[in-house]
DNA sequence: CTCTACAATGAAAACGCTTTCAGAAAGCGT
DNA sequence: ACGCTTTCTGAAAGCGTTTTCATTGTAGAG
């Protein structure tokens, strides 16, 4: 079938059919040269008729921009990435980009990852792991344009980087739980290892505990590895050593829900015995019961934030090396607030 | 900055070095005419150490072909997404194909819907309620590649869909919760209007209530919405209208995750006083509390099913009309499995 | 030995646009 | 009327591939 794939019209069918010159279809396509009312008039109706859709291809090896962007993870799962994937491709679309997704634990073996950036795309949004450092050291020098999302950049690398501001975030949580609620036996459920996000996350744990004068036990500390089911194994442990706390704190939202389903069915009473708060505030976590504390990362706004900064790098304009997006407490049920009982 | 961005090198550039014409080049790039071994190894060699990457957007003028698809889809969220999108990112990663993304609710007014299909992607795949019907026609009559997913296709018009069974599985859930459990008041809530999975859910409902001799009760069905905080909201309602039932089946897992939620707030055993069940199986439901008896839709596959036939039919094989994926009953606590209390 | 067939290669013509260059027409100040 | 812009337009040269066509050997068939 579709031997015979109904042959496109050209922008040659269009100046035929408008009685001007190829050059003034491509004009008045791009508004790229004055143009005469009338002459504009003329060529958009033979476009209409025609059904004229300029081909994508042929544009790009033309004015060599591909008017795409690459996103680059590791894999797709997780409540995290909707919004963020959201907030891609709306800030993409709305500065007339299309949005390419790689998971690169699919891509083929060490084929060529090359092949990623350089040609298909006019630059390349990388998040966390999903790229070799030495692919990034190369496409850099190269001058490739590049946003990394929750991810520093190599050394000496400058590859601007939006992330969260995730140590103050927890900061101000640990605050909250340690002054106004008045819990001391704080545990920590942490992220998994090499992620930066993780890595914050607990360094703000620890600094708190000692700008308040608590030790820091290592009892306390387990790790949730944002994961729903390692979450829950962790605090199944916690309760079978019989390790005593005020409140768990999981170092996103995913692992809160965890800890909430763990507490339940060991049969502790969230807030009254265990006070839970999480990190992140995705979408599910109003509902989770009791309703979690969290600390709001704006996520859905760090794709998009991310996707324009990479944008305006492609277009040529510079770029801050770092776009910290501010966090906010959002206290609800889960570590017994009294206003909303 | 960027405005020397480094020369790439070309197949000109490699056919020099490697003492070739580009013609030979281009052969042992696609391997298609038999080349010399000898002349292989210079050519490779050359690329090598040239670092050459086709140009993707001269390929596919050349060739008329993007190796791309496109995934329409009206929003990126719930939870039900996620493992679609890796589906469908596997399937057509393996088949050598990029995935590029557009989500219509972001698309701008009316502006250029055509250009979707037509120049920038060797076929769609168009998710339930993204495209107007219109246009649809219009690609089909073109001979444009296409493959829903979870919609069928309009009157007279053949293209491909792909969808679970949804009115078996309701069906096979509604006997066993009839008969192995001996619920016979069951509640149900829906889906939103005009979607089709939603549709032959709720019909599944209808029909095995009859096929049972349980006469309809219009009290025992609300609107779901597949989203939790409507499904909370329906329950509520219910609860303070005083509505008795021993069971309500939610048309899917968000909005059974709602209800769970909304029952514990009212202080509703599940499943003691009211059994829950769900539809998907999406990663989140064993993790709810209790555990969520739900029916197993292979959402992962659908997605990777949909981009494997969307390729077939771009490489010009025929495929069939209708692909209906096999759901399967997942029991758990929810409904008052005694093997799992 | 000749004939045919096929392996191996190169030259050159697309592919459908954008962009430079140049020229014609038209306005305008003097 | 004269030069000088400025506006508008077309011809033609790419952009970096794939693909067709032609050519040259070389090997097996007869």
């Amino acid at each position: 079938m579709n031997l015979n794939p109904a042959p496109r019209s050209t922008i040659a069918d269009v100046a035929r059919l408008a009685g001007v010159s190829i050059s003034t279809v491509s004009r008045v396509l791009n508004n790229t040269a004055p143009v005469a009312d009338e002459t504009i008039r003329r060529v958009r109706e033979a476009i209409e008729t025609l059904r004229f859709t300029p081909h994508a291809a042929a544009r790009q090896l033309a004015s060599r921009k591909t008017n795409t962007v690459g996103l680059l993870l590791p894999t797709i799962s997780g409540s995290f990435f909707p919004p963020m994937l959201r907030g891609i491709e709306r800030g993409a679309r709305e500065r007339g980009y299309d949005l390419l997704i790689y998971a690169t634990q699919n891509l083929p073996e060490e084929g060529h990852p090359r092949a990623l950036g350089e040609h298909n795309t006019d630059g390349l949004l990388i998040f966390t792991d999903s790229l070799p450092e030495a692919e990034m050291v190369h496409l850099y020098q190269l001058g490739f344009p590049m946003v990394l999302l929750h991810q520093s950049p190599p050394e000496g690398v400058a590859i601007p980087c939006v992330t969260f501001e995730n140590k103050g975030g927890v900061r101000r949580m640990m605050d909250y739980l340690i002054e106004t609620r008045g819990y001391r036996r704080i545990a920590f459920l942490t992220g998994p290892e090499n992620t930066e996000d993780a890595y914050w996350r607990e360094l703000g744990y620890r600094e708190t505990l000692t700008a308040h004068g608590i030790p820091f036990n290592p009892d306390l500390v387990k790790m949730g590895g944002f994961d729903e089911q390692l979450a829950q194994i962790a605090v199944q442990e916690w309760l079978a050593e019989g390790v005593k706390m005020d409140a768990i704190f999981a170092a996103d939202d995913d692992s809160a829900a965890g800890v909430l389903a763990a507490l339940r069915r060991g049969g502790v009473a969230v807030p009254d015995q265990i006070a839970v708060v999480g990190f992140d505030d995705v979408p599910h976590s109003r509902f989770l019961s009791p309703p979690l504390t969290t600390v709001r990362a704006p996520i859905e706004t760090a794709g998009y934030e991310a996707v324009r900064h990479l944008i305006s790098l492609v277009e040529g304009e510079e770029v801050d090396p770092l776009i910290l997006l501010p966090t906010e407490l959002v206290i609800r049920r889960s570590c017994g607030n009294p206003d909303d009982a």
